[in-house]
DNA sequence: TCTGGGGTCCTAGGACCC
DNA sequence: TCTGGGGTCCTAGGACCC
């Protein structure tokens, strides 16, 4: 039998999710983002199909998603409702006769062992579908790059197969962003040396591309291009290294010992949170966002390794002196590092 | 288009040591 | 007075993903 890749992705996630339990709202548009608000600061996290029509996107301002759809339906996230979802949903793909490696609230690889790989994917549907409810397309792929490309040729609610051979034909004319990790910066920068579509990449000299972006990341970018992945699916459970909290305020802040109060209470927040997790805190890093979009972070290491709240407190705190500039403040955030 | 919140990994440069 | 090569640690920032 072949070794074949699977990736599972859950269509319009949260969305679904919200129609599940208002079935009012199937076929509407609908906007979940931020705390439901569209004259908010926030951002779209899903939108429906519906709403996609409009032109409404994940990441699009809750303010411009209102403007292209003002009919829409807008919902505040609520994470415990699509964590309990995503739980159904990866104990599902568990049950069956697979590795799985779950990368996130709604999307998994699987690891299948299988001569008809499509009569898998669709086992996978009809399952979680009997599970929760919920829609999912399925990527199949030689290799996680090739499973995961495969997805978005999929939705909604279908399967798509890429191997070796339907690589190049089916992606080689499309831009370097049509990756998984190449966003629009590395497109950019591939621009400049005269790569633009998939098929340059996969043809692009390793060395040459080694110069311009590193010794592990030029590699990478031409074994990328030609849909080549060694990485295996492991069911390894996740280890978090770093747990952050950050705000982004409605209004500004304008007064820095404002900013010194909300950066210890985020502080101490995180500490709580981090005590539960049981591993000690080396670090700890202030990130700074002032109202002209600019952002910058600074990072002290902790005396020693801690759980004290006190010690994270004063550690971000200490951090936070190092800002000098005094503009008024968007977001603030804090993050901790914790021990390996 | 006035741009969230949660993360991970890589790179580069300076300090410091042998 | 000018100077090598390597290694590690630390910090800041960049890029990407869900």
């Amino acid at each position: 039998v072949a070794s074949w890749v699977l990736h599972v992705d859950l269509d319009q996630f949260l969305a679904a999710v919200e129609v599940l339990r208002r079935p009012e709202l199937r076929g509407l548009p609908i906007v979940v983002g931020g705390r439901g608000d569209p004259t908010e600061r926030g951002v779209v996290s899903t939108a429906s199909y519906e709403a996609r029509a409009f032109g409404v996107r994940s990441g699009l301002p809750l303010r411009t998603a209102a403007r292209r759809c003002p009919e829409a339906v807008f919902l505040p996230v609520d994470f415990p409702v699509y964590e309990a979802a995503s739980a159904v949903v990866m104990a599902t793909l568990r049950d069956l006769d697979a590795v799985v490696e779950v990368m996130g609230w709604d999307e998994a690889f699987l690891g299948v062992e299988t001569d008809d790989p499509e009569a898998f994917a669709r086992e996978i549907q009809r399952r979680v579908l009997e599970a929760t409810g919920l829609e999912c397309s399925v990527g199949i792929g030689q290799n996680k790059v090739q499973a995961k490309l495969a997805t978005g040729f999929g939705k909604p609610a279908g399967i798509f197969r890429l191997t070796d051979e339907t690589w190049l034909p089916v992606l080689g004319d499309k831009g370097t962003d049509a990756l998984w990790g190449i966003g629009s910066k590395t497109a950019k920068k591939l621009r400049a040396l005269g790569i633009e579509t998939v098929r340059e990449l996969a043809a692009a000299d390793p060395a040459e591309l080694a110069a311009a972006f590193g010794p592990t990341i030029g590699p990478w970018l031409v074994r990328l291009g030609i849909g080549r992945d060694r990485s295996p699916v492991s069911a390894t459970p996740w280890v978090r290294r770093s747990r952050g909290r950050e705000v982004t305020y409605q209004e500004n802040l304008e007064d820095w010992d404002e900013v010194r109060r909300e950066v210890a209470a985020l502080a101490r927040r995180l500490a709580g949170e981090v005590l539960d997790d049981g591993r000690p805190v080396v670090r700890v890093a202030v990130k700074v966002r002032y109202a002209p979009f600019f952002t910058s972070t600074h990072a002290r290491q902790l005396p020693e390794p801690t759980l004290d709240a006190g010690a994270i407190e004063a550690g971000a705190l200490a951090a936070l002196e190092v800002f000098t500039d005094r503009r008024p403040v968007r977001l603030l955030g804090v993050r901790t590092e914790l021990a390996l």
